[in-house]
RNA sequence: GGGCGGUUAGCUCAGCUGGCUAGAGCGCCUGCCUUACAAGCAGGAGGUCGCAGGUUCGAGCCCUGCACCGCCCACCA
């Protein structure tokens, strides 16, 4: 149990000292495992995007985390029964790059120990480095099921990937195509369009001459010389009058001696080049689109080792790529048909995954058909079943979702999950279970890692069973994600979810700021722009991470803060200090209980109902950033600042009630702070007479509106706006600090705070008709400063003057607008109103002057 | 090429459906070791809201054009 000479010689919160143990008491605790009772309805489910299985946590997963994590406490606070869906992902082609990087440095390679022992070395891998990540999102503080932990490779989460892998093949939705992909020479494997990136890159442009059967010549250019070797064709545009009569002769391939029909397509730009474009289908996307189109060999001179292939000729056969462009191009500047190369910058595709240049090329792959599950999905988010949020999101989602492109799920790797299919000769079998009768071969490949993590929400909870969990979290509330995988994974979980599991996966989208660096570059390791959150946290702790964080995100990418980390420490430090004063100073005896006394009490529970009411709009509203600030104004700008100042003096006199009322304000506002610093609040809560059981488990009750009283609140800020008005004035005319200023209060509404007024601005009030030496403008009237306190004569005369030509600006601003009949005439009554009240009040305080 | 977002104090950002003298944090200046916190407290300086037009009684906010910056999508070799 804490004790109370900790609380009196902990002057500074130490976020590092206490982070830990508190993240243990969680765990122990059992509160974040909900039992699977009542329904999705009234539940509250969050599913987490998963973490690569072997991956550590990063400023993305840091925000990420704290925003859900916000939600779920939130949530549990308000009485739901909570769950947050926790696992990790398989990550097929970055975990395998990893494993396969460790088996270079040992000297081997994963051809050389075969595909089984290698699958046995990732597993290794997974059990060394799986809990990194785990243990990372738990020093967050994130309150995620983990005792219900899950994994892309468990059992049943494999039997629901290959479930739906064999209906959609029922279905027709599932394909096998020679089709050409984006062929990544660095995993080598067919990778998604998704996964592919464009970049600018500076080429030469050749210019070859090829020459025409009975005369004559054209000349094409590009940037790809080698892939002449695969030309199956010359193609021109058929609007283009130079080039008419080339329209049906016959080109000869250089170098190889092949027959090209010369046709003619629209694709052909006219105003590029010669005009005259080759046609490579086995080696370009838009050529086998024109190949398709006019019946055209395809011929593959490249292979997926990266190399040239047989069918490129002797010559050139096993030359890797580059190699094989420079021999062409000798060959060819030998022969003289080099006609021109020009230095050409442009825009192309590299793999996302290995940062190599994709090399597309005609493969045989299985593919998905997205327009039947499109539909329904575009129907979800249309008529509102799915929010996304901020809406310009909505829109990229539909325009992307209304011009989708088949998918091509295969990846020729080892880690992942690999197909449902068995070829015997010319026979193909897809099933859950193996095919019966011998000579069965299973395809190879794996399905892409976005194909499992497409039923996360639903495979988490036990689908394709009727299960419980299923029943009491399915469909979850909000995804909370990054921008960049809104195709790549949320559009496809509400495709899968409305397919299979009978519902959207889940209600609302979050799309979150992407954190850049500092300096606006992109937070990256490679550049060197990368922040560890785990550094951050250990210097400034959890709380201050995450309140940063917060506070940071936008619906915009926003440059990563380090004040705003620094505003939570200080945030942190605050309220731990508060606190201090608070529980050293109240009755032993005392418990937890709003008993207002004076204005000011009636005026911080009003406040404090406030904060509470706006704290659930803005997390509701998933304005993380205001909810944050929110909390910090009420706990720096009206706790500490003004309420605990205006109560000291009854704080060491022993005040019974405000005890209660303190140890109350102190419980209500750890709850509200909970969601968003959760350690400090949690450790403070430890100290807290009738305080029971973590703060974490504890039951928000409703704010009780009786407490308010609109006129407590309206004395209370007129003292504020008078003490801040006299310290203002004793600054300026040099008063020194400890003095303390005669004066007498000529103003009204200070009944019942004019000895606090006089104890905060350290000015004494008397009745003396003496006559004044000075005046300053309060609220409701004037302070008059009697002879006796030293000031600065010249400093008063002049503040007064400053001030009196503000006063004047602005009266005579308000003026001309009252004073102009369409204002009047036009505007709403209450801004007119307001516009006369304003000069009034600044009448008055000119006079006052 | 198409789309989305941005440009507000020295820095990073708020500013909701147009309406008090445009705000916060940090930084800067001044003064204070006031028995919760000096990593604190109090006070202060600092902004022609990217540029040019327009609508309106009224524009940081709405409209048009322009200039930069960022992101997403896209098949010019």
């Amino acid at each position: 149990m804490p004790e109370r000479s900790d609380l009196e010689s902990r002057t500074r919160y130490e976020p590092a000292e206490v982070e830990p143990r508190i993240v243990d008491r969680w765990l122990e605790s059992g509160l974040f495992h909900p039992e699977p009772e009542g329904t999705a309805s009234e539940n509250y489910s969050i599913a987490i995007p998963p973490p690569n299985v072997t991956g550590s946590l990063h400023m993305g997963h840091a925000l990420n985390g704290a925003i859900q994590d916000v939600l779920i406490r939130h949530h549990r606070m308000r009485g739901q029964r909570t769950k947050w869906i926790f696992g990790t992902d398989h990550a097929g082609i970055a975990t395998q790059t990893q494993v396969e990087r460790r088996l270079i440095e040992e000297g081997t390679s994963r051809e050389e120990i075969g595909r089984e022992a290698f699958v046995r070395r990732a597993w290794e891998w997974r059990e060394q480095y799986g809990s990194t990540i785990v243990n990372q999102f738990q020093r967050l503080g994130a309150s995620a099921d983990y005792e219900d932990e899950r994994f892309t490779f468990d059992e049943g989460y494999v039997r629901a990937v290959t479930r739906v892998f064999v209906e959609l093949y029922e279905k027709g939705y599932i394909y096998r195509d020679r089709y050409i992909v984006n062929w990544d020479p660095g995993s080598r494997s067919a990778i998604s369009d998704l996964e592919v990136e464009e970049r600018e890159v500076d080429d030469t442009l050749y210019y070859i001459d090829y020459d025409l059967e009975g005369g004559g010549k054209v000349t094409v250019a590009t940037v790809r010389p080698e892939t002449m070797l695969a030309d199956t064709a010359v193609a021109v545009n058929p609007d283009d009058e130079r080039h008419h009569d080339l329209v049906g002769r016959t080109a000869i391939l250089p170098l190889v001696g092949r027959r090209l029909p010369v046709i003619a397509d629209e694709f052909v730009k006219t105003d590029f080049g010669t005009g005259q474009l080759k046609i490579t289908p086995g080696h370009d996307p838009n050529d086998f689109e024109i190949g398709q189109r006019h019946g055209l060999d395809q011929v593959t001179v490249i292979g997926e080792d990266g190399r040239m292939t047989e069918e490129a000729g002797e010559r050139f056969a096993g030359l890797p790529v580059l190699e094989a462009r420079e021999a062409v191009v000798a060959e060819l500047e030998a022969e003289g048909r080099i006609a021109k190369r020009e230095p050409y910058r442009h825009a192309v595709p590299f793999s996302h995954r290995s940062g190599e240049r994709i090399e597309p090329l005609v493969s045989l792959q299985w593919f998905m058909r997205m327009e039947e599950l499109a539909e329904p999905a575009i129907r979800a988010v249309l008529d509102g079943r799915v929010r996304i949020h901020p809406a310009g999101q909505r829109q990229v989602y539909l325009d992307w979702m209304g011009a989708i492109r088949p998918w091509c799920i295969s990846r020729q790797l080892w880690w992942g999950h690999q197909l449902p299919v068995w070829y015997r000769g010319e026979e193909t079998y897809v099933g859950e279970t193996p095919p019966e009768g011998e000579g069965w071969e299973r395809d190879p490949d794996v399905l892409d890692t976005w194909f499992s993590s497409a039923l996360w929400p639903f495979a988490t909870l036990g689908w394709p069973d009727d299960t419980p969990q299923l029943r009491a979290f399915y469909p979850t509330d909000v995804l909370s994600t990054a921008r960049d995988i809104l195709f790549l994974w949320v559009a496809r979980m509400i495709m899968m979810g409305l397919e299979f599991a009978g519902d959207v996966p889940f209600e609302d989208v979050y799309v979150h700021s992407v954190i850049q660096a500092p300096d606006g570059r992109r937070m990256s390791k490679s550049l060197g722009t990368g922040i560890d959150p785990l550094d951050e946290i250990e210097t400034h702790g959890a709380d201050a991470v995450r309140f940063g964080l917060l506070a940071m995100s936008s619906t915009q990418d926003v440059r990563y803060s380090a004040e705003k980390i620094q505003q939570g420490e200080a945030l942190a430090n605050k309220l731990w200090n508060a606190s201090r004063l608070i529980l050293l100073g109240v009755d032993e005896a005392a418990r937890p209980e709003p008993r207002p006394r004076t204005v000011e009490d009636r005026w911080i529970l009003g406040r404090l109902i406030d904060a509470r009411t706006q704290a659930v709009e803005r997390i509701d509203a998933f304005d993380f950033s205001r909810a944050a600030l929110g909390l910090y104004e009420f706990v720096y700008g009206e706790l500490c600042d003004w309420y605990l100042e205006l109560v000291k003096p009854r704080l060491y006199e022993g005040d019974p009630d405000l005890s209660a009322t303190l140890l109350y304000l102190l419980r209500e506002t750890l709850g509200l702070a909970h969601s968003v610093i959760p350690f400090v609040t949690e450790e403070i809560w430890s100290y807290l007479p009738g305080a029971e059981g973590l703060l974490a488990g504890w039951r928000f009750v409703e704010p009780d509106h009786s407490l308010r009283d609109p006129r407590a609140e309206q004395e209370v800020q007129r003292l504020i706006d008078a003490v801040t008005a006299l310290r203002s004035w004793r600054a300026t005319v040099r008063v020194p600090a400890g003095a303390t200023v005669p004066a007498r209060l000529e103003a009204d509404g200070y009944d019942a705070t004019a000895e606090q007024l006089a104890r905060l601005a350290r000015f004494a009030f008397a009745a003396d008709s003496g006559e004044p030496v000075a005046t300053v403008p309060v609220p409701g009237g004037k302070v008059q400063v009697l002879a006796g306190g030293g000031f600065d004569p010249e400093e008063a005369e002049r503040r007064r003057g400053a001030r009196r030509a503000e006063l004047e600006a602005e009266i005579a601003r308000a003026e001309g607008k009252l004073a102009n009949e369409r204002f009047v005439e036009r505007a709403p009554a209450h801004v007119v109103e307001g516009e006369r009240a304003k000069v009034e009040r600044l009448r008055g305080e000119l006079e006052a002057l």
